[in-house]
RNA sequence: GCUCCCGUAGUCUAGCCCGGUCAAGGAUAGAGGCCUUUCGAGCCUCGGACGCGGGUUCGAAUCCCGCCGGGAGCACCA
């Protein structure tokens, strides 16, 4: 059968069992192709704004550009989009090396690195070209002015300035004679458009603060648009791939490039607003929870970013199909975080061995209980040949408070073990195992001391073996769940727990 | 308010461009069963959707119009 071409094989198959068939086509639908993307030709960015490392809800723009690059074997460039910004969201010094630190643990492969904040020479030089094209105009309006103004629909007399005049005030905020928010240079496109938005948009201003790579070396800053026009133009980028809140941008790159007559321009993709439920993000209160000790840290679970993920043992993989579960549709989604568990789950639950953890112990004692060894016990149910563990037993044990006080007096059976009567002196019935509910126990072993992802801690006693287990090994507490463990010593272990 | 975008089951998604093969597929969540010394995994079964109203057409989830609902943007942030 094999011999034969699989042209053949097919329709042999789809005569004696087409059923098969059917299954085999239902797999997961792939993403749309990219237009105009050809093999090998594809360059696409990546550009992060260093305020803090990477969260999962950055994971769409990252994971997407970088399985297109993969899938068209293309290039795909870190571009660091550090141009001052604003008081409200500084650049961390430290941001850049957890942003990469994310996107490493995240499998995104990376072909090149920029930074912004190398090529300001660039933009001004461009800026002057822009200039020299008559289409722009420094305003010395305050703010206030600007925004009235536009939402009136009027000009204000700076509009009027030729050129050359343009060109000398432009000078003049770079040499230092205008001060931080007293000029800027703005684009001419059209006072009454539509959009109020897109009304004579800002392409320059003053920030005389500190940068944390170029210290204060420039004094005038491009905003996105006009950077993103020169450098996408510039790094050759064919394909830039955004979400849907960017789309004015691209109205206002298009309009740049027009003024400036570039022919070499990229397509654009949007993607909608992706949202979880019960999840709050937003980087700017990672860094704020993180400086009044209400977080432990960027990896602390309740800040998710990537590095918390991965210290809870979410697999990149995971992660990866979870977002690239929502294609480049422009709906804007809210999604569970359970999906992502559930893809988790699926490619842990083969490696993750079962060991016994109690939280919250409750101290029982077994009644007429017959003299046993110690027990040994599969790693793994699906596995029997992976190897045991072994399970002490006495008569005194522990187990979860949460069982106990909903199970007193009824009839348990010890997972593994023996059956009783639950209570603080619990009846011995026999060692058959019966179809009654079974809980975990344990008789000593490590404390054990697990971060739930809400930020607390679960405290109890794991059996022995598992003080003997890695950092990083990713196990099953039975019905408890899956957590990957983060320190361990012969007496305590700590872990981080996953999701059941 | 203005500009743009979106609307398939609880949730996410395929299909929509190029109308019939869609009495709408998949995933996840849910219910039930089997298996299993976990409330995990696996296997089987079940319920569940084309926002509404018109139009075009022999035929519309797919095309057109209107309405309703949701979102994003309207920063000298990115």
């Amino acid at each position: 059968m094999n011999a034969l071409d699989p042209e053949t094989q097919r329709s042999e198959l789809e005569a004696i069992a087409p059923e098969l068939l059917e299954r085999k086509e239902a797999k997961v639908s792939e993403l749309p192709p990219l237009p105009g993307a050809e093999e090998g030709k594809v360059v696409l960015r990546l550009a992060p704004y260093p305020s803090g490392p990477l969260h999962i809800g950055n994971a769409r723009a990252f994971l997407l550009n970088d399985e297109y690059a993969k899938r068209y074997r293309g290039r795909l460039i870190l571009a660091f989009d550090d141009t001052i910004g604003s008081e409200a969201k500084p650049i961390l010094p430290e941001a850049y090396d957890q942003i990469r630190e994310g996107l490493d643990w995240a499998g995104i492969d990376v072909h090149d690195v920029v930074y912004k904040s190398d090529r300001i020479p660039l933009h001004y030089e461009w800026a002057e070209k822009l200039i020299a094209t008559g289409n722009t105009y420094v305003c010395e309006c305050p703010p206030e002015r600007l925004q009235a103004l536009r939402r009136e629909k009027k000009a204000c007399e700076h509009r009027l300035q030729e050129a050359d005049e343009s060109f000398a005030m432009w000078r003049a905020m770079l040499d230092g004679q205008y001060r931080e928010g007293d000029a800027v240079l703005r684009l001419r496109t059209d006072i009454a458009h539509p959009n109020p938005a897109f009304r004579d948009r800002v392409l320059f201003r003053i920030a005389e603060r500190e940068h944390p790579r170029v210290g204060t070396k420039y004094r005038v800053w491009p905003l996105l648009e006009f950077s993103w026009a020169v450098d996408d133009h510039l790094l050759g980028i064919t394909h830039v791939i955004r979400g849907k809140d960017l789309v004015i941008e691209d109205m206002m790159e298009e309009a740049i490039w027009d003024t400036l007559r570039i022919e070499r321009r990229p397509h654009f993709i949007h993607f909608g607003i992706l949202r979880f439920k019960d999840v709050d993000l937003s980087k700017s209160q990672i860094r704020v929870g993180i400086a009044e000790g209400r977080l432990t840290g960027i990896d602390d679970p309740r800040a998710w970013t990537l590095q918390s993920l991965r210290r809870r043992g979410i697999r990149p993989p995971a992660l990866r199909s979870f977002v690239l579960s929502f294609g480049l549709s422009l709906t804007d989604v809210e999604v569970p975080v359970e999906s992502l568990y559930s893809e988790n789950r699926k490619l842990i639950d083969k490696d993750a061995n079962r060991y016994f953890f109690v939280p919250e112990p409750v101290t029982i004692e077994i009644q007429g209980l017959p003299h046993v060894g110690p027990l040994r016990v599969p790693l793994h149910p699906d596995f029997p040949g992976r190897g045991e563990r072994i399970l002490p037993v006495a008569e005194k044990v522990h187990v979860p408070r949460e069982d106990y006080e909903k199970l007193r007096g009824k009839e348990v059976r010890l997972k593994d073990f023996c059956n009783v009567v639950l209570d603080r002196r619990a009846k011995f019935l026999s060692m058959e195992n019966r179809d009654i509910p079974k809980i975990q126990w344990v008789a000593h072993g490590p404390n054990g001391h697990v971060v739930m992802p809400g930020g607390s801690e679960s405290r109890g006693i794991a059996e022995p073996a598992v003080a003997s287990l890695k950092v990083d090994d990713i196990v099953q507490f039975e019905r408890f769940g899956f957590s990957r463990i983060d320190r361990v010593t012969k007496s305590e272990v700590h872990a981080y727990f996953a999701h059941r």
